[in-house]
DNA sequence: CGACTTTGACCTGCGC
DNA sequence: GCGCAGGTCAAAGTCG
């Protein structure tokens, strides 16, 4: 079973020239989650761009917004100020704000977190990875407990988008689950926020993901998912971090300047927070 | 019976 | 100001 599983994510990486996953991360799968935003004004189907390839990543590499020809490591940007347009009262912030009350519930905490904040308070988003999984199935299963709180129907898409929240008492993480309608086999996964616990010990695959992997430590729900379900891995981007020393984007929406690079029409991938979820593989490359 | 899902309503930000 | 779309709430339903 791992055997098979390791099988196939050597071979997704070894597609987007990588060896191995750290490499990976470490090198250039890297966009923040606002470009991505951009770029696919994520969900990548609502994107600006044609609808060129059946599959998402054809669609990415096909995207006349993006340079892809160079070899060089990828990219991204993420304005802050686009973040911080983004974030004016950011509404995740509601519960987050009022953490102890998270559980609270009732209208209680409904009428505390819409008034309880103050008019124009400012709170970072919290960092958020995306990235694309080829699999049947819509919630992979990635180490965590998570409790679906919300279903909507995405705009252009066929396919609803589903939210979930850490089920672990104090952990804020939330993660959005969608399906390309551009490649339904492709599902897209937008976690938000840290957990601040380990993964639960109970569940199947941590330690043989961990030793694939070659990696221990708490953390990366994400990791436990590429072995799993037949899943194959596309994409992820990890946060804002570097983009500048690589070179930046300037893609302002339809200004068709970027400068995303991708190793040959190979999945690229999002974002985000991959550092959040994975620290430890993020450590290195961020110091 | 607790944990989780479903689903319609509600809230908020944003563009026009 | 209005309408739209994304995101969240919470009651009701389902499942083990």
């Amino acid at each position: 079973m791992d055997d098979h599983h390791v099988e196939q994510k050597n071979t997704y990486l070894e597609e987007v020239s990588f060896t191995s996953l750290s490499d990976c991360l470490q090198s250039s799968l890297v966009m923040d989650y606002n470009s991505l935003e951009k770029v696919f004004k994520f969900p990548p189907y609502s994107s600006p761009f044609q609808p060129v390839s059946p599959s998402s990543m054809g669609h990415i590499v096909n995207n006349p917004y993006l340079n892809l020809n160079s070899n060089s490591p990828v990219v991204s940007s993420s304005s802050n100020e686009a973040e911080l347009k983004e974030n004016p009262n950011d509404k995740s912030d509601r519960m987050e704000d009022n953490e102890g009350d998270q559980h609270g519930v009732g209208e209680s905490s409904k009428q505390l977190t819409k008034q309880g904040k103050k008019k124009g308070e400012k709170k970072e988003r919290e960092a958020r990875v995306a990235f694309m999984t080829k699999s049947e199935i819509d919630h992979l299963e990635d180490g965590y407990r998570w409790r679906k709180y919300g279903q909507k129907a995405v705009k252009n898409s066929p396919y609803p988008r589903s939210y979930y929240r850490c089920t672990t008492q104090k952990c804020n993480v939330k993660k959005r689950v969608e399906r390309s309608f551009q490649d339904p086999s492709i599902v897209i996964t937008t976690y938000e926020g840290k957990h601040n616990h380990p993964i639960p010990s109970t569940l199947r695959g941590t330690v043989a993901a961990e030793h694939l992997l070659g990696h221990r430590g708490g953390g990366s729900g994400f990791l436990h998912s590429f072995p799993r379900h037949h899943q194959e891995f596309l994409m992820m981007k990890h946060s804002p971090v570097n983009y500048q020393s690589v070179g930046s984007m300037p893609y302002e929406h339809g200004h068709g300047t970027s400068s995303y690079n991708f190793n040959n029409n190979q999945p690229v991938v999002d974002y985000g927070l991959l550092q959040d979820i994975l620290p430890s593989m993020f450590s290195k490359h961020e110091s």
